[in-house]
DNA sequence: CCTTGCCCATATGTCCGACGTATGGCCAGC
DNA sequence: GCTGGCCATACGTCGGACATATGGGCAAGG
């Protein structure tokens, strides 16, 4: 063990040979087991390379580690405080793999969501419960904003994710991805007074005087866009008031200013003075869609979150909704 | 390096191949750099083989660590968080390794010390204040006790190590192992009120006639056949009357009850009554020693005591005393 | 006292894996 | 389109980790 040349005080020929995990694994067995042969069982190798690696060990921290006998091995005092730091760091070790991998399978993280005031009627809610029930480690920021801020956002890389509704004809938005997580039909909004609001089905044509109410028009707005065209697939145009949110416009119409057209979840707000009627027939779909900066990967979260959105069967009008793209 | 057989999906084959504290080394070195080549640079090996411990690494854990670009790699979530973990764990094993080396040089622990009451007047307070001095991670149980529970005490190991009085003709003990740390000459302890105590040096054989007080006579006890052994030197024997401790003796002689003979630190605790006086000619030595068990090896707690007791140059009114035994 | 048994250390061969050299592919910048 | 930088792959080499075989030392038992 002791080399002729160097003297044999501490310190020198340390020759930067560094400790491994290997060596703590085997020599906490050692310690364990009392034994070196028995540890050698213990860990399914033979007793000589059992131990090497315990002088190995020895010379690297650079004192004794292990009182041998004949009957087996005994600590030393050195020994007793490696033991003790060797199953603290190799349970650290352990405890930071999983970590780690939690993180890379995005069970824990944090997770930037911009979404529409709208979506919080309809497909918010139940994804944001599914998510806390399927990965409670996951925090999740949540920015309410206006299509085009929300866009914005994920453009930007302040927010991973963005939840709008799609226009009526997208855009092809080479920098973003798309997945849809909801279709809606449209529906009529109607004061409760309306001759048309006890009806089963609403015939939008029959409409085409009335005043329309609509979330403000912006580029990225989808409901002014989808309530433009439900009419004039109805054949007329409309005469159109732009007053704010949907939700406005829900409020607006319970007070008897006008009428409105807009997804089937506004009926869920509708409150005392407004009712949401179907319509009679070709009623337009409103796609809610998650939207994703395409430039760089996905953090393991977003990926984590976007199968879950695609996966859970959505509370859809229309029927089960089809799951686009499973995968990039 | 993929096997022919088995699925690429993560985990499947994840055949028992465990984290190294060299993959965390590199890794932490890339993350620093971020780059591969760097790092490599900076470990003082070439890229390709670093480039297939990142890859061995990311295999064990089952998530990417790094995203590679042209321009160098980026850490992924996953290892941002790694990289928390493993500076974490190597400062943990660097730290571990140092507490281990500290215990097995002594530097670090407890040391258990039986003493005789009187060496609290002679080597044990020097001793003590060297040891904070030099050790100053090391605690000391201290328990005073008589020489025979002294030596029981180390006998039985419940302590590393006891300090006594060697008697004049020490026994063999085939079970310990003893070190002389210092000697004293004997001296006369008299009434302040003694017409002898005046003098430069004392006449024993002139003290033959009076009433000598001396410790407790017990197997080990040294201070009593000391003073017995001095005064058949002397000439005479003794008229001796035991009256516990050494402290006491001194404390009866001021009292005037007597003379005593003992070793020249007990003139440090003589007080008002009593004064101590070196003897004229061929004043007896006595020696005090540390004993250890001599089965087991001895702490390094232990040795370093030793050390440090026998190289420490002790306050000797003979001159310097003699090191025995540097080592067995 | 000698034998037996157990356990750890040493010697030696084998093989995997860590490393080095050479090379290819990919992407940014000129 | 070319160049340069960077990472991945291919492949040969060598050290080290492991297995087999053997030696030595101490305790228990004859």
């Amino acid at each position: 063990m002791g080399k002729v040349f160097g003297r044999v005080s501490d310190g020198v020929f340390r020759q930067e040979v560094p400790v491994e995990l290997r060596q703590l694994r085997y020599f906490v067995a050692v310690a364990e087991e009392r034994s070196v042969t028995r540890a050698a069982a213990r860990l399914h190798i033979t007793q000589p390379p059992l131990s090497a690696q315990l002088a190995r060990l020895e010379h690297e921290v650079g004192v004794p580690l292990l009182g041998r006998h004949n009957r087996g091995v005994e600590l030393t005092e050195a020994g007793e405080e490696l033991l003790v730091h060797a199953r603290r760091l190799l349970a650290g070790v352990d405890a930071a793999t999983d970590a780690v991998r939690r993180v890379g399978q995005g069970r824990t993280g944090r997770l930037g969501l911009a979404f529409v005031a709208a979506s919080a009627w309809s497909v918010l809610p139940p994804l944001l419960a599914q998510l806390r029930a399927d990965l409670p480690d996951v925090t999740v920021d949540l920015v309410q904003a206006g299509p085009d801020e929300v866009v914005e956002h994920v453009r930007a890389g302040r927010c991973d994710l963005g939840l709008v509704h799609l226009l009526p004809q997208p855009p092809v938005d080479r920098d973003l991805d798309v997945a849809v997580v909801d279709r809606e039909p449209l529906v009529a909004v109607l004061p409760r007074a309306h001759p048309m609001a006890s009806g089963e089905r609403a015939d939008l044509a029959s409409l085409a005087a009335e005043t329309f109410l609509a979330p403000t028009r912006t580029p990225r707005g989808a409901l002014h866009p989808h309530l433009v065209a439900a009419c004039r697939l109805a054949g007329f145009e409309p005469d159109v008031r732009e007053v704010g949110l949907a939700q406005t416009v829900v409020a607006f119409v319970g007070a008897g200013l006008g009428v409105s057209v807009l997804p089937a979840s506004a009926g869920s707000v509708c409150g005392e003075g407004a009712v949401a009627v179907p319509l009679r027939l070709n009623a337009p779909v409103v796609e809610t869609a998650l939207v994703r900066r395409r430039g760089s990967a996905p953090s393991p979260v977003t990926r984590r979150f976007l199968r879950l959105a695609m996966s859970t069967p959505e509370p859809d009008v229309l029927g089960p909704a089809l799951a686009r793209r499973p995968r990039s």
